[in-house]
DNA sequence: CTCGTTCGTGGAATCGTTTGCTCCCACTGA
DNA sequence: TCAGTGGGAGCAAACGATTCCACGAACGAG
């Protein structure tokens, strides 16, 4: 048995308000009492009950975080810092996972309404989601949907993707395929989108074939890799739009024998620990995943204290950098 | 404003508890008046307020989880194996993290208990932590404590590291460094004691200058590679006990020309994704982590159900195997 | 001495749900 | 016609915490 305002008030003597505000550090309570009362509830264990102040103060002191995958080092890491983040400042996290699924998606959102978050931050999977009941300030993380009203946080996809060909274009490439993840998501638009930019300024074309489409998996990675290969003309390079499709990518290389760089160059997005010790060392595009998981968190956190008077939503991106590793080179 | 049943039974005519029963899919409530009720909810956008529900019922559907750390590869698997399962079965996941840190875990434990957990999954960091308030049923996972009472969940740690230290003496290393992390932790005991284990029955000894003692991270790994490749006489093969610390040692055997297997044998305990695309493609013993959480989630949902009849706890331990590839080789 | 103020405290309503109990009414069988 | 039965619905009491209101005592000022 868990104790209560109640019991403590029994072995006090004292009211049950009295207790409350005794714990609560409301001024018009006497030092005696108090001091007996914190006494008591220490000795008795006393812990709030959540659910009884979430009831009665309208707040949960909760927030909402939904996200695809949580094994994705990307989603992962951004978790870890929001974790960190909203547990500093009281809120307690509810975590749900959508595996890119809209109805699931659905599922989690009104899991969390029902739980009475009191904010959200959603990397969305649909491009019209929507949250049920009370309006709560939503932060979208990553990705963006078509929703109007939220705080938006994410890379300057566009620029990396850029920056990465750019650098390709550099080193003398001329054909290069595209291995990007499911088309409808904002990141994978915008990744295209800068990785065309910069063939665009050098008067180069991005052929359909080259750009192959598919899932954010491991093994799209590797059978976009083999696909790339089997092209001809074969490119000379291939941008791996994510870790997870670079983790695929680099597989299959290594299946068929292809080597990197001298067969052809391989660069990623995103960059997880091991890209530095892997075979060869990736050229990657680092995300700045602790800042755009910071900045999500800041921007949920200013808008439930109310400080934001800004009723405008914002939008912040951030910039990572490339990394130029051993996987990039001059083509044969 | 989000819709209560007051307002669906105001807007129907009819009582609260009414209204309850319809949605809850009690027997004694005429078609007609469930199918209106229903179809009010609907309109609403009802959604259950789980902070009452909880309140009134005494049961919050929600599950802890405390683990050290997010991002640790094991870790991120098991929970989202766990987050799968509760889900599947109605219970929410509540996500607290200890960074192998005691008053960290005191602090989880004590949210948790205020959010009025049903059931526990916890990777212990002291070996003897206390649940306050009411008594709920705990699963230890991949770590054990000395609590006596909890079920108890990991993978043969032990045998794991006999075979993996069977597996070098088999090639003729005789001089096997180990890089362990907190000396505190079960695992890290067990996987120490099964390494010496077989080199006892190999007549060989585990000299205390071989048994690197330090912390979970790839730092730490880093830092004792350094420290055994400086040795003398030189060990000829290393033995990482996690996969941060494989990453740190293999990071470190790169920066210092090491190369690997020729001048010295790598093999680790965990195995992520890409330990078979980095250089060289590592040797290591994989660690059930699919079946660990599936374990302790069924574990605490059969408690939970109170199908299970055995109040003894029980002690499950899976197997993993040892994947030979190409980071050890016979010494030179 | 009395009136107004302040301080500490208790009482009670309230949050949204669940659930035991009661009540009404229609229907059945004697 | 009437007692018995049972389905359908309402009333009200919880669950534990917060908070507004009121009340009594003490006290200083006029």
């Amino acid at each position: 048995m868990v104790a209560s305002l109640k019991q403590i008030a029994r072995e006090c003597g004292v009211a049950i308000s009295t207790v409350s505000r005794a714990l609560n550090g409301h001024p018009s309570v006497s030092p005696a009492t108090r001091e007996q009362v914190v006494a008591t509830a220490a000795r008795l264990g006393y812990r709030p009950n959540t659910a009884a102040r979430a009831l009665r103060s309208r707040s949960s002191s909760t927030v909402g975080v939904v996200l695809p995958d949580m094994l994705n080092n990307f989603y992962a890491a951004c978790t870890a810092v929001l974790q960190e983040q909203f547990e500093q400042r009281g809120y307690g996290m509810v975590l749900a996972v959508t595996r890119n699924d809209p109805s699931r998606e659905r599922e989690a959102l009104q899991r969390l309404s029902s739980a009475q978050v009191e904010g959200l931050v959603l990397v969305p999977t649909s491009r019209r989601w929507e949250l049920p009941g009370a309006q709560v300030p939503v932060v979208e993380m990553n990705r963006h949907s078509s929703r109007s009203g939220v705080d938006v946080v994410q890379s300057e996809e566009r620029d990396g993707a850029r920056e990465v060909v750019e650098h390709l274009l550099a080193l003398g490439h001329e054909r290069i395929a595209v291995i990007v993840g499911e088309q409808q998501f904002s990141t994978t638009l915008e990744r295209v989108d800068g990785a065309r930019q910069a063939l665009d300024a050098a008067g180069l074309p991005l052929p359909a074939e080259y750009l192959l489409y598919g899932r954010h998996t491991r093994a799209w990675g590797a059978e976009a890799f083999r696909a790339a290969w089997a092209l001809r003309p074969r490119p000379t390079a291939v941008f791996a739009a994510s870790s997870e499709l670079a983790l695929g990518a680099l597989h299959a290389a290594q299946r068929l024998g292809v080597s990197i760089p001298r067969d052809l160059s391989l660069v990623a997005f995103g960059d997880p620990d091991w890209f530095e010790v892997c075979q060869p060392p990736l050229t990657s595009f680092e995300q700045p995943l602790h800042e755009v998981g910071m900045i999500a968190a800041q921007l949920l956190l200013s808008r439930l204290s109310g400080e934001q008077a800004a009723p405008r939503a914002s939008r912040v991106r951030v910039r990572g950098r490339l990394l130029v590793r051993e996987s990039t080179a001059a083509p044969a």
